[in-house]
DNA sequence: AATGAATGAGTATTCATTCAT
DNA sequence: CATGAATGAATACTCATTCAT
């Protein structure tokens, strides 16, 4: 197998797992600089070498989670997105839904998305997006989905810029508040929320 | 009331702003751990053991930076929101606007106040804004305020948060603009871009 | 006698001679502790494991690299010598061409014996010699010379040591010229050097 | 005082002395890169931190070392010696005795100054010697000297480069003796040692 | 009150050596 | 016999904080 992280991905994959949660979480509540590969190691269970033997330095550890991160997030949408609903709320519901059950798996898979599109540009990011999945962004919040159902009164590009803010700070805060408190992730709790603020964006965007 | 940082308070206030200024930039451009009272000491002007004379720690330091940025933020809404608006939207964008004014004058302290709100969670420092500045959040955005022109049919708790949260958004993404190119803050722009997305939400949330 | 290093001498000749020759080259270009085996074996193209297989450790390789060398040198001096010249000079002559001819065929050796003598004090070194060639600076400096032709008034035993450090001077000082600027020995340019040297103290010493 | 290393020079000179002699060893008996400024440190007795504040990094306080060494011997050798002497070996023979009169203060001097002028080329080396003491070499050997004395049979530059080799050898191998046996510089025997020789080299040089 | 030299635990990274496969 | 992943002590260097002056 060819890979730049050749070693790495021989590893047995519930030690990789191990490893990725660990630097996820470092990376998370840390900025790059100060992300301590002594604490990722320690929490990881791989002594020091190891960790070096995976990745030539910080920096690839670094990149190679903002490639899988990116590989997970979208792989679970292509896999689980039907692409049949004709509703933007009931598409971006849906995004939002597989976005928290990767989180189930890698929980410091969102703060640490945050932290990546603050380090890069989100413009810089998408083209990575875009580069590896094309017209991923366009197939998610356009293809096969039914505008006409928007107000005419109202320009739909602002507005769906304005839900998915909404749903992005809904998830923003909510795990920052599973953090602070070490709890398990609430799909129930999640869904409610997410749905109060659809609902109500749906009433006054929708005719 | 006997501050904790007695000793600084008593300077005059030109060196005042040169610590304060030189740490503002300090927290902002790198984040907390990273910050380097050296950098702080030598951008102010004063000694290493000066800082540390007037600020317990660096922990200290940034608590007084966070105390700070609140005052003038909510002294200059004081000093120049009317109260009189009954409409929420223009409200909103009166509070926003000074906002930017004082960035105008501070222009550290917009990116400082991001880097701040990261560090502790919003809902904290909502606490500590509501316990010096009672019940601003309620005047700033209840007093005086006609609720009635809101849709019946909409809960309108959430929907203001949907109108903060845009607001929020337009503005953290503008200042990160600024301050990766350099450029200066074009007030005439950003005013345009809030109306934008005000004159929709005031479309879909009232009669 | 059983070899310490038995299972590297198995190894084919071919193998041998990389392996000698990537680790000849990394001890000449770094010094002891510098040298790094990951270069050697990615140099030898043998894995990191058989390297430790064949040398017990980096010392092993090392202390055998200096019996190698040794044994590379005398031999080709006891097979090219022919102590048939009685003149002190001309045999020190000899012996001079005799270790650079052989420098043209294995271009690391000499930079390694260099590094050699520095690492362990030239006594020492005189002393293995010695044991595997029994009264070898004997037969080289003493065997058949006539020693008659100094001049009485003058210690030649320190003489001899005079003009052996000079002519070690004279190679130590070429050779490193040419490992500074990658050129190759020019053979020519050496001889009338040390002819030029020899000339002088041919006249100082002999009657 | 402006001085690039302000910090080192203000120490006192017990403190510096200590510093100075625990570098001069651990280049010495290291090479630059193996080199240790753990172990400098830790006989020097001083914290880590403060080496670092002395002198920016290893690399700093190398070049200091080289501008030290250079300094120490060229003032001790401008002072001590008198340019009165007609007779060359007098000379040479005062300048040797100076250097190891100023190794008694810094006793790794003298394999310092090998491994320095291993590092940078011996060209190098005299061209900074001759910048900062200009035509300081031909005042030592030929300010104010009788080369008639010399045979005119004998090309007395290289009668030179014999006797300052022969000298340089001497030294080194007794310094590497000194260190091996741990033991105190023994001038009378030195001086001994080094008037053999040259005693013999006069005989052979002069008419 | 003001200074800045001293401290030492902390940082990322390297590398000879081991050992299970 | 051959392999190369795992180890952890060692490397140079940083930096918030202390404290004698």
């Amino acid at each position: 197998m060819i890979s730049l992280e050749s070693t790495f991905q021989t590893l047995d994959s519930e030690k990789k797992k191990r490893i990725i949660n660990s630097a996820l979480q470092e990376f998370s509540l840390n900025n790059y600089e100060k992300a301590s590969t002594n604490n990722i190691v320690k929490n990881a269970g791989i002594s020091k070498g190891s960790l070096f033997q995976y990745f030539a330095n910080k920096k690839a550890l670094y990149d190679y989670l903002e490639t899988f991160v990116i590989d997970v997030m979208l792989e679970a949408i292509d896999k689980e997105l039907t692409f049949e609903e004709k509703d933007l709320f009931t598409r971006i519901r849906q995004i939002a839904l597989i976005k928290m059950s990767v989180a189930v798996k890698y929980p410091y898979i969102i703060p640490f998305s945050k932290v990546m599109y603050e380090r890069s540009s989100r413009e810089e990011m998408m083209k990575r997006v875009e580069t590896k999945y094309p017209r991923i962004q366009e197939r998610m919040y356009f293809h096969n989905l039914d505008y006409g159902l928007f107000r005419e009164d109202i320009d739909f590009k602002k507005a769906i810029q304005i839900i998915q803010w909404t749903i992005e700070r809904i998830m923003d805060d909510y795990m920052k508040n599973i953090f602070a408190t070490d709890g398990t992730i609430d799909m129930e709790f999640l869904r409610n929320e997410i749905d109060g603020y659809l609902t109500i964006l749906k009433k006054a965007f929708y005719k």
